[in-house]
DNA sequence: CGGGACTTTGAGCAAATTCAACCATTGTGG
DNA sequence: CCACAATGGTTGAATTTGCTCAAAGTCCCG
């Protein structure tokens, strides 16, 4: 795990910006997407004080459970997955975080999950102490976290309905679907898929093992669901099919975290 | 379900106060455990003036998944279930909320989710807009709910890893193992468990069968870790082997509800 | 080109579900 | 006050879904 002073490395100069360099915040790719969203303008050279952005390397640890939570992160790019543990080393991924997600958000004195990189990532982070005398001062930045940590918990509870109640192949089929979904909300072409987790990630995010997603995958293949180009980037070829086998309930607003 | 005006029925006059009659926020049983708490002296009166009391009989609905969101509950006294269904009648239980928990606490327009009444049930009830005035006024009510809702974001997780991990022992055993430092928390005996809900509502919260739910627990009693009076009322007889059992994680904070 | 990590596929197995019958408790009407 | 229907809970046998164990296939990277 890397870090960057703003505005050196290659990787940061792939975000694109504008803004004067010494305020990366002000020009930064999801800030209108996260918290950092409601400072505006001077306001966000307050942000940019304590920022420090981080990269940290596929399948490298951020912070484990247990953890003194002395941190809080905002994906800028990448894949971070966070997860919990038994004794016995089952573990359940709780969730995937992608741009402009928050992790290691917890009022307490330890982290109580873990959280690892599934792919390269570069993230942006605060110090908790420092970010709390922020949300003192600007309640706009306050009620925006209510609202973010409202529809982490509307999608925990989605997850929660997955967990308890679908079946293996519902459960595949919503996850694609989800990530679709996302690939939409992004602007991206919704029936290219690309998998940045492995095989066991998807499994204990599900709660399957590897196995049976491998096998639930080709049966949909073989059904004309989807189609694959190599084992981590795929073709929807039946959005609604697949939604369908998922159970997927489209009545109204996505689960898939949106800022109010 | 009916409503009643403060200070008024049988049901109220159950809850402890000795405040004045035309303010019965500021003596309420629950109020320092609660939202209500951040507020103080004069200030309560504020929250009273928006207060509605509410009863609901055991079974009855108190709002549907995709009803309107408008008020916002919290328990004074009784069991509620939230849950969320699939169209084909499986349902998930995403949790039971009791004394001094916050039920509908979404900044949606609409409940992602349904609840009903377990056991009679006295609800305070506040409409979301004059909730949400009152947070832009008092701060320190902000970010106390910030705190109640990281702390059920963790136990959503810890919830998570239960049904995606565990086997049916294990979640009966950590169920159970909840319940008794529920008691424990509120200096009721610990080894005395009272369950309001039934067997199905604890199949569809652990994601089990009720015939699992009860088989499990017919196992337990054999091995001698529990007795029962009822088949709602047991006796925890060895605590420290349905931990084990249940591959419960004793290290550091309980994962119920604590107000920080 | 070789080796390691990841993925797919297959066969047998086991945990939990389904289906079915029976038991216990409660409340209601004759 | 008892009969009996209704609701909820327990127990048993058969079935199924998803898991375990095992082997082979693929991809990537040095």
């Amino acid at each position: 795990m890397t870090e960057l002073k703003p505005g050196v490395t290659d990787l940061m100069d792939a975000i694109p910006r504008s803004g004067p360099l010494d305020n990366p915040c002000a020009a930064c790719a999801v800030r209108d997407m996260s918290v950092c969203g409601a400072l505006k303008g001077n306001e966000i050279g307050r942000l940019n004080a304590i920022a420090v952005r981080t990269n940290v390397g596929a399948g490298e640890t951020l912070f484990l459970e247990g953890d003194a939570a002395d941190h809080i992160y905002v994906v800028i790019d990448g894949c971070i997955k966070i997860y919990k543990m038994l004794p016995d080393g089952r573990r359940q991924i709780t969730g995937f975080l992608y741009q402009s997600d928050m992790v290691g958000l917890a009022f307490r004195q330890r982290y109580a999950f873990s959280a690892d990189a599934v792919s390269n990532t570069l993230l942006c982070r605060f110090p908790r102490e420092g970010l709390e005398k922020l949300l003192d001062e600007f309640p706009e930045m306050e009620r925006r976290l209510l609202s973010i940590s409202s529809n982490e918990l509307a999608s925990a509870q989605d997850q929660m309905l997955l967990l308890g109640q679908k079946t293996a192949a519902e459960k595949v089929a919503t996850f694609l679907w989800l990530l679709s979904r996302r690939a939409e909300l992004k602007g991206a072409d919704p029936h290219k898929i690309l998998l940045p987790m492995m095989r066991s990630d998807i499994g204990d995010y599900l709660g399957l093992t590897i196995e049976t997603v491998s096998r639930t995958m080709t049966q949909f293949r073989k059904r004309g669901l989807i189609s694959f180009t190599s084992s981590s980037l795929f073709q929807i070829e039946d959005p609604a099919g697949l939604a369908e086998v998922g159970s997927v309930d489209e009545s109204w607003e996505a689960s898939v975290a949106l800022i109010g």
